[in-house]
This record gives structure tokens, sequence and C-alpha cells, in this order.
DNA sequence: GGTGAAAGCACCGAGTT
DNA sequence: AACTCGGTGCTTTCACC
């Protein structure tokens, strides 16, 4: 896959963007002494590049009662069988994230839930999945979360 | 914390705000058949009532030349240190998100990096941390998002 | 809590340097 | 590639329901 290259302005038109995809292009351009035009077409190419697939709100799920967060390793019984398991586990909602990886388990995914009894259900259900050999979830305590920002911060230095 | 009820109204404006932020209000307001000062005061309000915390871009690492995913499990010497072995983690760029687990993990984080070289420079990073143990990498050889609107879609059916 | 209209801005393309 | 400018359309408020 083709790296794309950013210059500055594109940097800080990003940063602004992470924190607030509706702040003004004008407000933009002035932030960065450019022409609201220029901003747009920036954007627009970087979104034809690919760079930037879309925008997302950010939700507080513990305000809707879903506070409960865990990771289960999934063992499987033969590993040929990830793809069908892999395309089961994406049809239990409120898996969020599923990965297959190297080391101690074979999929690995992220869960959301309201409580401990409804993350018991989830599991079940990945538990019930043909060909999965058993579970090992990890509660998480406590969430750390080093945002986007920081990310693209450290990108950009390394540009 | 409370929970804040959500109506079928706002749901809908979620749905569409999720996938794309900047859908202009006029737009939303003649999908769900009301008015744009509608569709302003009930963002608003759940902007206020903290439901929506923010909004961001979605971008495509890949294409900034930055594809390798992987999890790693941090052993500690004392639980204890917990708190500050955190607090060191948080200062590693291309780690995103952490988390104290339950389980057989004390600390749970997830890293980004451009390869394999750069990840082992991260792994080190936090294995050299005071306090930690070892440290188990699962590398993540595909990852598969079940996207936020399948999650609010399962939340709405639940409410 | 919703509406519709109106004022003020923002978007975004065309034309220019 | 970036700027200015202007038509079009969006946001946001407010008096009224």
């Amino acid at each position: 896959m083709a790296k794309f290259r950013l210059d500055e302005v594109d940097h800080q038109i990003l940063d602004i963007l992470i924190d607030n995809t509706r702040t003004p292009f004008t407000d933009i351009a002035k932030r960065l002494n450019v022409s609201a035009g220029t901003v747009h077409v920036r954007v627009r190419k970087m979104e034809e590049a690919g760079i930037i697939v879309g925008s997302s709100l950010t939700l507080n799920y513990r305000k809707l009662g879903y506070s409960f967060i865990a990771y289960v390793g999934v063992f499987l019984q033969k590993t040929s069988q990830t793809k069908f398991v892999l395309e089961r586990i994406n049809e239990i909602p409120f898996v969020t994230v599923a990965h297959v990886t190297t080391g101690k388990f074979n999929i690995f995914c992220k869960i959301r839930a309201r409580n401990t009894e409804h993350a018991k259900q989830i599991i079940f259900e990945l538990d019930d999945i043909e060909g999965v050999y058993r579970t090992e979830t990890m509660i998480s305590l406590e969430e750390s979360l080093n945002d986007k920002k920081r990310l693209m911060h450290s990108i950009f230095k390394e540009m």
C-alpha cells in the first residue's frame, strides 16, 4: 500500500479535525493563515487519497448504561476454522472488534456490555460457536485511552 | 452514573451522525420529517448530557505507513505498581489503549506501529518500565471491526 | 418540545495570478 | 497550488404554537 506524504498544513488540518470534525473550514483557515478554499481542497485530497476514511461521533457508552468492557481470547480446535468462527463472532452484537492473532490465542476480541450478567451471555455465545474449544476472559477494570491526537503527533514527528 | 433515555428521533440522529458527522442538519431534518431547529436542539442536548462527547476523523493508518497492530499483555512484579506503570505506558507513543485487567495479565495494551522492527522498539520500551516483570505479545494478522453503527443498533433495541 | 422564517455564515466552484 | 469572490445552501436563534 502506497504511503501518502502529508505536509505541515495537512498535519495541522488533521490535528484540528481530529478534535472536532465540525470545525468550520473558515476557522481552520484563519488559524493556519491560508484561505478557506485551500483547506477545502486539502481535505478533499486527503479524502480522495483514502487517508481520511470518514468521520464519527465519540459517544459515552457508560451514560447509555454500557460500562462493562472485556477482552476475550478464543482458542480454536483447528486453525483452519478461523474464517468460519470469525464470521460467527462478527454476528454477535456487542463484540466491537475481533483480531486473528499469533501467540496464545487464535482470535481475540473486545466486548462492550451492560454488566457482568450481560457479558456472561455474550461470552456464552462465543463459547457456543462451532469450532471454539474454549475462551479466556480479561475484564477491564480501568481503561486509559491514548487519544488519536497523540498518535498523529507521533506519526507527524516521524515523517 | 445516570442512564440517559433517548427516543426514536435521537436514535436516528445518532445513527446518521455516527456514519458522517458532517451530514447537514437540514438533510437529517428532511429524512426524519422534523425541522432543522429540532435536530439542532436534540444534538445540543445530547452533548450537554455527555452522551455525545465529541467527533473525530476515521483515518487509514495503513496509508500513512502504519499497518502493524499488536496487543501486549504486561505482567507486573507487584500489583501495587499498577498506577505507576500505567502512567509510564501512557507516555509511550504508539500505545493506543491500555487497560488494567483481571485474568492472565495485569495490564493489557494495544500498539500501532510501522512494522515489526518498530513494534520491537515499542515492546522493549514497555519491558523497560520499572516494575514490569515480562510482556507477552499477540500480533494481529487480521482486524475485523464491528462498527459503531451496529453497536448502537443493538443498544437501541435493548432500550 | 416543536415549527418556520430570517440573519449571518460557511461551503465550494469559477476565474485569476 | 493558492487566492478572491459570489451564489447557494447551512446553521442557529427566536417569536409563536
